[in-house]
DNA sequence: TCTGGTTGGCCAATCGATTTGCCAACCGCG
DNA sequence: CGCGGTTGGCAAATCGATTGGCCAACCAGA
């Protein structure tokens, strides 16, 4: 493993001293160098494949080019992969890399990890949640520059980047009024989270634009509690479209918490001989691939901006420590609705 | 931003010099303090909330306890964010963290990629496929520790962790046989990739075990091209299923390459009026959940280790780098079964 | 008292870069 | 010729830790 190639190589190898190679390749303005000497220096710094050691560098600047990313399940979810992808993929850009740390939600292990990336002198931190959540900033992430990934804080100063509930339950909605639909269902987690309240806000809000009333008869809350954690999943969702479909005045279409509700639904609809599209149209949340996809007919749905909220987060957090021009506030990136297969007027009476 | 208080802040405050100080927070034989020193500097450390800065100490050590992990889509694709998950776990138990590059399968973005990482003095490199398969050591690699994950390289020198796909195929075709199931086809991917061919393996052998003849008729390889990429996906599952179902001497059961393959095949039974399990079992592969669940009924499949592989990528590459004890191999994971309600016994004549 | 060994702890070099301050050479001009 | 102003470049301090070498104080034994 020969030993990486230092500055003082270069410097030698040009025949010139430390100090101006550093000058040269940083481009340092009142200092200058000869055109001659500027350009035998690149020339052999080239040559030599000279890559400044980072951590020399980072110890001198008081700026290590890396920011935390500190979680608690995100690689775990899946579409919140993305999330660590955008996030990645632009801080690269910038020459910068993520240091990575998933806690598991355990607080001691945040602690620790907190710790650990400060102590690599990180120049700042995303601190992502699994799901859109409002969270506490820890106290020892306090002091340096910090973002909040698909997650709030009561604390409106504090810069996070989180998905327009409201907006992505305004247009799944739409999409089915568009359609032709009035009488609507909705299947929500039966849970106390942001993403519950803003899609419903959004449901109300485009019904109330076309004069329909609501009607708390269509809205169903169900969840399943596995290890004192709350899921909206498959089973849930079939609760939760058995209720709707089996009460008295049947709705044409569902609008659905997430896609795995949405696949419960279609399970439903299938034992109660309903065909989707045809006898009922059904829009989910989260745009899943694997579950829209694997789900026949294909499930039109509403997208999670996982990337943009990682490059956004990202770009928000350099802005912070001045790499970046730009504005930091509390964000909030649209969902775009991805029209597939499950959407058709309703059934003619 | 308070500036964090360093070995001199904590020398200072106990009337010792920082070399004392630090002998005494890393234990150093031979180099005693009076236990009255020992405690009093300790104490005071603690108090003060010291923690070394990584930057110094890295550049001084010559190791900087991160190690990159490089990938080409690893993050996209949903299960595979585990591999991140178990490494990341497995490198904090050390101390170490981990720093990611994705490149999104560009061959400039790697080079560059690795570049960085090695700029910042990782001391060993993960290198990881999205897809089990055989690579090239990147050049800029060779000189550093480096461990293949999820792939595997010609030369037999390079550690690497992969999954056993004859394994994993064998216990799924077993399962199906334990069942009673003789005549049981086979839908794999249209690629000549390390997948097809060693799950293709595990099923002649379970077959041969029972004295049942392979028959090729039973092996169908489908896939969907898209942007000049192959995938398994639910269309071509549907195709190779249907081929199966609407032959001569229909299979009772099938192995299907990949979860969403088998929400193919079970489009196609339905379509073909055959009900799952009672007319037709189906086992997948992968254990995505979200598929595996999200489809009637649950799929029994074969799980990726995919964590584990993160682990034991880990476990070797600190063994490489002599920070953990242990042998450096190609290592193969175990494949395990994950029993869910798409296997039953064929049905009587 | 002298010697040799142990104890406790400090000085200064080192890791590899950046940056401040300074100096010498050179220029043109009065 | 002497002077101020530019140009080109170097020496050394600095970032915050680790570590080899060294020294003073103390003690016991001759």
């Amino acid at each position: 493993m020969a030993r990486r190639i230092g500055i003082k190589d270069v410097a030698a190898a040009a025949g010139v001293s430390v100090t101006t190679v550093s000058h040269i390749l940083n481009g340092v303005e009142g200092k200058r160098a000869s055109v001659e000497t500027r350009q035998r220096v690149m020339r052999i710094a080239e040559e030599l494949g000279y890559a400044p050691n980072g951590l020399a560098r980072g110890l001198r600047l008081q700026r290590s080019q890396s920011i935390g990313f500190i979680s608690d399940e995100v690689a775990t979810s899946p579409n919140a992969g993305r999330i660590i992808l955008g996030a990645q993929e632009a801080a690269a850009e910038q020459g910068v890399l993520l240091l990575l740390v998933n806690t598991g939600g355990d607080d001691e292990l945040e602690r620790r990890g907190i710790e650990t990336l400060l102590q690599r002198q990180v120049d700042g931190v995303l601190y992502a949640a699994m799901y859109h959540r409002v969270v506490q900033v820890p106290k020892n992430l306090r002091s340096t520059p910090t973002v909040l990934v698909d997650a709030r804080s009561d604390d409106l100063t504090v810069p996070s980047v989180v998905p327009d509930e409201v907006q992505g339950g305004y247009t799944a909605v739409r999409h089915l009024i568009d359609h032709g639909h009035r009488r609507i269902g909705l299947m929500v987690l039966g849970e106390d989270i942001p993403a519950r309240h803003g899609r419903t806000d959004g449901y109300r809000t485009a019904l109330a634009e076309v004069g329909v009333p609501f009607d708390p008869a269509l809205v169903v809350a169900e969840s399943t509690e596995i290890l004192g954690t709350v899921w909206g999943d498959v089973a849930a969702g079939y609760r939760a479209a058995r209720r709707l479909l089996t009460s008295g005045q049947r709705p044409t279409a569902l609008f659905c918490f997430n896609d795995r509700m949405a696949a419960g639904a279609y399970r439903a609809a299938a034992e109660l001989g309903l065909s989707i599209p045809d006898d009922l149209s059904v829009v989910g949340f989260d745009n899943q691939e694997l579950v829209s996809e694997a789900i026949y007919p294909a499930l039109s749905t509403v997208q999670l901006p996982h990337y943009e909220m990682g490059v956004r987060a990202v770009t928000q957090l350099l802005a912070l420590t001045g790499t970046l021009e730009g504005t930091v506030t509390q964000e909030m990136l649209p969902c775009p609705l991805v029209a597939r297969a499950s959407v058709a007027p309703p059934p003619r009476l």
